[in-house]
DNA sequence: AACGTGGATGTTATAACATATCAAGCCCTA
DNA sequence: TAGGGCTTGATATGTTATAACATCCACGTT
């Protein structure tokens, strides 16, 4: 599974495949691909960065999908329950899942200097977290592994 | 460095000489640990949970420390610059760090149920995240690596 | 076709989290 | 004792997120 999010590709068809896919999943899922969610799902999959919800309620907005905040909170949590979209949480931030169908622990490598966020995996139960737990009863249910920093294009204007 | 949060300790104790350790911290480094900013480390360690800024604003107001959210956000930036306190993205809520005096790399274990926090480490460059952010020439700056779960005591009352 | 059910959406309001800005005070030190 | 820099006071506002309740719509049953 390699790293997505710094390097150029097809963006378009990117698009197209990942939405096929998520369809797809919502059909053998039975889950309901509303015009809505699919299309929040679009614009974050076009947009190709982590967004606010708010950013994305005015797309929404300017597009008469609804104007209301609860409309993209509603959005974005099927997406993010459905494993189509990711919370970023040291951006309150959305971000389309770049990794679909694959079972996964994302982990996320955010860009200081242009906000681009590229999406990875981890294995985090298997590490020195999953040895803490192990060793203090807890059990993990979920993840969220965040590094910061700057890719490599930034640190070349940095220079 | 053993993960604290979970099982009982003197607290009375823990919660001295981390302000001790604190004081002694700011004296070495050209730090001013003012009245606002001790007692606010003070709260936090008393608490030992994470608190968002506006609990914490709610216990400070009523000491006459200053009313305003702005009071709470600088007392608690400059505890998380210092290293004396973390922010838990998860949660947006706040938390004495309990390893202070070590160079470390906070990694958490929250609990779902009783929302209680432990505070472990990691190697985040060491392990799948690090060969990632390699291989994506991405320089890691921070970690955010937050567990959510069950802690040993809420497993036992929800079976 | 009528009906009931459950999920999805529309809408209003508000809660919760966070920061910009500017004025005033304090502390060191030269 | 004057100046510079950090800290605090205070007002206002910006940003993120959810509660609550009404309405609608698709679907399966009668």
């Amino acid at each position: 599974m390699p790293t997505i999010g710094f390097e150029n590709h097809d963006h378009a068809a990117c698009v197209r495949t990942t939405l096929d896919e998520a369809d797809a999943q919502c059909a053998t899922n039975g889950l309901r691909m509303t015009p809505v969610r699919r299309r929040t799902l679009e614009i974050l999959l076009a947009k190709h960065r982590a967004m606010g919800a708010y950013d994305l309620l005015e797309v929404l907005a300017a597009e008469g999908l609804g104007a209301q905040p609860p409309v993209a909170y509603r959005a974005l949590d099927f997406l993010v329950k459905a494993g189509f979209a990711h919370k970023i949480e040291a951006l309150n931030a959305y971000i389309a899942c770049t990794h679909l169908g694959a079972d996964h622990a994302p982990a996320f490598l955010i860009c200081r200097g242009c906000k681009s966020v590229a999406e990875t995996n981890t294995a985090p139960a298997q590490g020195r977290l999953g040895d803490a737990a192990r060793a203090a009863g807890f059990v993990i249910e979920r993840t969220v592994v965040e590094a910061e920093g700057l890719c490599p294009s930034c640190q070349a204007d940095s220079a």
